[in-house]
DNA sequence: CTTCTTGTTACTGA
DNA sequence: ATCAGTAACAAGAA
């Protein structure tokens, strides 16, 4: 699943390849993953180039050429954009798993004049790539809160956002609207690290909690950026390849395992919809 | 075959 | 209004 490290590891994949390329042809293969209307999404990106890419939280905001529309481009948990120039291959087989590849999953296929191509795959198909006016884009941004590895993260200003709510302080790392881009395995590293139950309600925590969770948060996130982000099962990076912070997750997939800081048995639960491993004993 | 999985939104009931 | 829980979306893994 892509979360912040994921995303923006295939923003700057991406952007160091894809920008100011020439758009040859648009070939979009699945309707239901563009929005609007495939017609009027091919042609605002035929023979345009992207000139930039952004990223606010989970999100992916690519600027067209002549500066009026942009392409926001959600991956959900399935979603893949990789890049790949040389002959086309066909992936899924014999043996080769159809990810990080041209497959039956690759819906949209970007073909730049050069003769390379961005693919949008996505087995689950709830990711979407879609068209938008300077209007929307900043509409869409304004949904989001505060970015874990912006220059305006500070534990008051996360303290504050998230002031007089009663949720669970996993919901709330989950909470798109408070904290941009943290997902299912991120936030369960963080309370780790924090030492705090998924299940704590926001009203008991002190100041130092909040500092710790918010210091947390920027080391994990940073942390997984630096190594590529997390392959789990299905995320690719821009280029097709995993993520190398998988070996260091010390929770996330690890039910019933040994907590790594104290030995106790790690224990999974169910909480804000979502599968979650704590441990019972230095998380409290 | 059933159950589970995950990001996000929408809905329901408290 | 807010919160927890669940369905929905699709398709594969166990």
């Amino acid at each position: 699943m892509p979360e912040l490290p994921e995303v923006e590891t295939i923003r700057r994949g991406l952007a160091k390849r894809i920008l100011h390329k020439p758009i040859k042809k648009v070939d979009i293969r699945k309707a239901r993953v563009v929005r609007p209307q495939p017609s009027r999404f091919a042609r605002a990106l035929t023979r345009k180039s992207f000139t930039a890419i952004r990223r606010r939280g989970k999100l992916l905001i690519f600027a067209i050429a002549g500066g009026q529309q942009f392409m926001l481009a959600h991956l959900k948990m399935t979603g893949q954009l990789i890049y790949e120039k040389g002959p086309e291959i066909i992936a899924g087989g014999h043996g080769f798993p159809p990810v990080g590849a041209l497959s039956k999953y690759t819906h949209v296929i970007f073909h730049f004049t050069d003769g390379s191509r961005l693919l949008f795959n996505d087995l689950r198909q709830f990711g979407y790539l879609k068209l938008v006016d300077g209007a929307g884009v900043a509409q869409a941004e304004a949904a989001f809160g505060l970015e874990p590895l912006g220059s305006g993260w500070r534990w008051q200003r996360l303290k504050h956002a998230m002031a007089g709510r009663q949720l669970t302080i996993k919901a709330a790392l989950l909470n798109q609207r408070l904290v941009a881009g943290i997902g299912n395995i991120y936030a369960d590293e963080i309370l780790f690290a924090a030492r705090l139950r998924p299940t704590r309600r926001l009203p008991s925590l002190r100041p130092a909690h909040w500092q710790t969770i918010a210091r947390a948060t920027r080391a994990i996130l940073a942390r997984a950026l630096k190594h590529g982000g997390t392959t789990f099962n299905n995320y690719r990076d821009a280029a097709g390849g995993r993520g190398n912070f998988t070996r260091l997750l010390k929770v996330y997939g690890r039910g019933g395992a040994t907590c790594l800081r104290c030995r106790h048995a790690l224990r999974r639960i169910k909480t804000a919809g979502r599968g979650t491993v704590y441990c019972p004993r230095c998380q409290t």
